[in-house]
Formats: structure tokens, C-alpha cells, sequence
DNA sequence: TTATATCAGTTTCAAATGACAACCAAATGA
DNA sequence: TCATTTGGTTGTCATTTGAAACTGATATAA
């Protein structure tokens, strides 16, 4: 990333943080288990001082955390935060959203199951706190309690 | 974007198409009602060449339709086409995340809510195909028809 | 024991990309 | 009519990227 986004926004903060593709490819596989250095290069093709940097900045944001592994300490694993586990329905939608306007139906790679069904998720959907489905139409983005200056919002 | 990358992936692919994190504020701002060439210039703050690349490549990838406003076309509209508004879903788990995990509970700038009581939503739910819920430890990635290769896949 | 491979990076350097400013022509608006 | 807005393009310079070579430990194999 070249600048950070000054924006009081959560999009725009969180793009700080994540915002780069190479960050998004190293947490795909983090969710798929792969925790070392070698791991995220070889997996995803990243330079090796791309993914220093990245892993580096990645722990410093507290989205992954880095453990010492081996006695002597050269060798480590890398593993996602409770806050970078919660990167997860984003991972999510941005799968579903490849699968359908990407691949098409029948040609997806990948796929999000139940696994105790097997079958394919739903997109993801929008509940209330009650648990009860909120339509799209429905939803509109408004100041929250720490807004400062106006955006004008409408979904 | 310097390379796309080849990842047979739908996540890898989509990143491809929206992996920059000034296309998230252009769209963001598409979202929010913005039209305009100088609407998303002004709002977002991105550089005008950068701007226009960025309006291309959306149009190209059928994200974003261009249309000419007024008579003679110096004007344009840019607006969602249905596979930019389907990238809706993306842009609120993002929102949600930066909420919690950047300004937490009581800062947020900016909330996700139900126009029919004014509530903040609940983060998004997983659902399958017959809108049962399904949590998350069943969640699994699994390949799907299109797999060539073999990701290993574990949620 | 010695050799070889693996791990987790750092360094170096050319090429691509980014930010910023200046410029521009057509079309509006006052 | 004249200034302003719109939607860019062009040029310059700084930063970032990607690829490869290099390091210096540790683990594994013969």
C-alpha cells in the first residue's frame, strides 16, 4: 500500500490494513492451514520480501500472530488472531461472489459447504440481532455513534 | 495490479478484478449513490489518471456501466451493474469488520442497519440453501465441480 | 561425520506503478 | 458572453514490485 486512507470510515480503515491482494491470498491460506514461511511463498507465489513484509505488517496489525517453533528459534508459524479469524466472512463472500460472477454455476473450483450436509452454502445473508433475515432492501448504512462529518449514505 | 494472478481460485480471480484497494472506495462511494467522475474523485481523494484507469477496468469487467449523460458526451453516469451490486455482501463484511475490530463497540463512523427499525445488523450469517443457519465450525471448503487441481481445505 | 536440503529471511536492482500537478477541449451555467 | 465544471490526458518524480542471488542457521540423509 502506498498511503493510508485518511477516511473516518471502516472501509477505508480496514483497506489499510488489508487492502492489498498479496495479504488476501496469504490469509485464503491461512484458513486453509498453512502456517510457515515456506508454506504461504510456495502456495501462493508471492516474492519472498513481499511476504516478509506482508507477514510482518500482518502481526503487527494483530491479524496474525507469529510463534516460535523449534528450539532455537529460526523457525516459526504464523497463525490468524481471533481478529484475523474474523476476516473469515469476508473471505467468504469474496469466494461466493467469484464462484457465481467468475466461474458460473457448475464451473466453481471451490466451494463452501455444510459439512454436515455437504451441499453448497447460500450467500450470505443479513440478520438482525433477533436472528430474523433482513431483505436487501431493507438495509441502508447510517452515522454510527462515532461519526464525526457527514457521509452522505444510501444503500 | 501489476500481475493477475493464475490461481485457479475463485477468490485469487476476484481479486484480479477488485484487488486494489481504491476500487473498494470507488465502489463503496458507487454504493453510497455517487455517479459521478468528480463525485468518486472528490469523495475518495484518489488521483484523477489513477480514476480513470481504475472507472475502465470496472467498466471492462462489467462491474460498473458508463453512460452518456447529457447531450454531446463530455458527461458520464457510472453506476453498479447487477455484478457490481453483488459485491454487496463483500463491502458490509468488510464494513462490520473495521466496526469491531478497528473502532469497536460504540465508535463505529458508519453502521449497517435495518431501515425498518433503525438496529445495527448482526454480523453476516451463513445460511444454507434452505435458509437454515449453519455455524461456523461447519463450515468447510471443499473443490468444487470446475477443480483442476487439488487445494488442501480446511476451515 | 559430512553433505545436502530446508527454513526464514535480507539485499540488490531494473521495471512498473503511484501520487501530484499542470494542462486541455467541450459543454454548461450565470 | 465569460467563467466554471466536467472528464479526462500528459509529464515528472518517488515508491513499490518482482525476480534473483545471497545468508546463515537448522534439520535430514548417507
Amino acid at each position: 500500500m502506498t498511503k493510508p486512507h485518511q477516511h473516518d470510515c471502516p472501509v477505508a480503515q480496514m483497506l489499510n490494513l488489508v487492502g492489498d491482494h498479496w495479504t488476501w491470498l496469504i490469509i485464503r491460506e491461512a484458513f486453509f492451514g498453512v502456517t510457515r514461511f515456506n508454506g504461504f511463498q510456495q502456495r501462493t507465489g508471492i516474492a519472498k520480501n513481499l511476504l516478509a513484509d506482508r507477514l510482518e505488517r500482518l502481526v503487527l496489525d494483530g491479524i496474525f500472530e507469529k510463534k516460535d517453533i523449534g528450539q532455537k528459534g529460526t523457525r516459526y508459524a504464523y497463525g490468524l488472531t481471533a481478529k484475523g479469524k474474523a476476516l473469515q466472512p469476508v473471505l467468504i463472500a469474496m469466494l461466493q461472489w467469484g464462484n457465481t460472477h467468475i466461474y458460473g454455476k457448475g464451473n466453481e473450483p471451490l466451494q463452501v459447504v455444510d459439512k454436515k450436509t455437504g451441499r453448497p452454502l447460500a450467500p450470505l445473508q443479513y440478520v438482525a440481532t433477533d436472528g430474523r433475515p433482513v431483505p436487501r432492501s431493507d438495509l441502508a448504512i447510517v452515522k454510527g455513534a462515532g461519526a464525526q462529518r457527514s457521509p452522505q449514505t444510501q444503500a
